[in-house]
DNA sequence: GAGTGCATGTAAATTGTTACATGATTCG
DNA sequence: CGAATCATGTAACAATTTACATGCACTC
């Protein structure tokens, strides 16, 4: 299962579930998502196998909370999991279905919808950038940095990568969709 | 749910629970998957929610089916589930996941896991590149198709772009990984 | 008659979502 | 004291995966 293999991950340094939650909100939201309702049983579960550890201790701003780390045994296991070969091919990508049914309304409606894609991917990609320069003014040239600051930089890279390809998608799609319509226009 | 809606969108020309299972496997699997397991109940809730309706039909090469097709009631709730807003934003990416997580292994495993990515990005890039130079060989330019043929092909064409993306993804951060290994070698 | 492809399914387990419960601490 | 944030969880439901069951028709 992937989301047990990313909490161990990010549980080389201690964290608390609520603030996993908070890290699937924000810092991971371009390739995974879990509620808190899946993450708090999951830690349980992990900790129960041995890969995790917990201990209980008191916050500066709220009520106690529980501390994980990781184990020898769960260090393995998320090499194992990594090294294991590439987790590809269980995507679930329903916008490219809605992209590969649009026949089914008429082509203005079409283009609106992915017109509203664009929307959602410029978006996204913007954040992604911003936050790309936050890190490079920061910390100056990603080649030289520590591997645990890379490795979330290419993760990062990636995203920017596919949100910039759908987008140039996008462009072509509408492009085609306006050759097409004033090739066969819908009302004279 | 995204199923439903992509059955149901399948299901504009009249076809069974096995078709659609190798239509996962094949046509669609750059985007979506479903077991056969899962498919057939899913079929028979979507009849009884009235989206589908089901005759059984004598096959000419081996036991009798149960051939579906969408009613009016379906194709309502398809249009609704299509203009109804992008489908964006619980993309489940366990492979970005891997490659942020990479800093847990030394730096030539790590060179090797996204080598791995690579190769599978290739061989995926590579069958939707000959999916698409058949379709241009037999049907010529996609800007004069008719709806039901177009649509298809710019989902194929989303997928040519994303597979580009990370492909270049993987040079691009292969070139860094080497960057820093010859600055920091690992043995002398 | 054994194997392959066609064809439909069920059962159990796992994974993920939605809704709700509970309570501490801090700020205005 | 009311709202916001911190913090951990449970229950019910929905979606998905894995494993298995059944049987027809055709070819070797």
């Amino acid at each position: 299962m992937s989301l047990e293999h990313i909490l161990l991950g990010y549980l080389r340094q201690p964290s608390t579930g609520y603030e996993l939650g908070r890290e699937f909100a924000e810092g991971a939201r371009h390739f995974w998502y879990a509620e808190r309702s899946q993450i708090y049983p999951a830690l349980r579960k992990l900790e129960a196998r041995g890969w995790l550890k917990a201990r209980d201790e008191a916050s500066p701003v709220g009520p106690d909370r529980r501390v994980y780390g990781i184990t020898a045994a769960g260090r393995k296991a998320l090499t194992r999991w990594l090294t294991g070969g590439p987790q590809i091919g269980r995507e679930r990508l329903p916008y490219i279905a809605q992209a590969y049914f649009l026949d089914a309304v008429n082509p203005a409606d079409a283009t609106a919808v992915i017109e509203s894609m664009r929307a959602v991917w410029r978006a996204k990609l913007a954040h992604l950038e911003t936050l790309e320069q936050q890190l490079r003014a920061d910390y100056g040239e990603p080649k030289t940095w520590p591997p645990d600051a890379f490795h979330p930089y290419t993760a990062l890279r990636m995203g920017i990568h596919q949100y910039a390809a759908k987008l140039a998608w996008c462009r072509e799609t509408l492009g085609l969709l306006a050759a097409r319509t004033s090739a066969a226009p819908v009302e004279a």
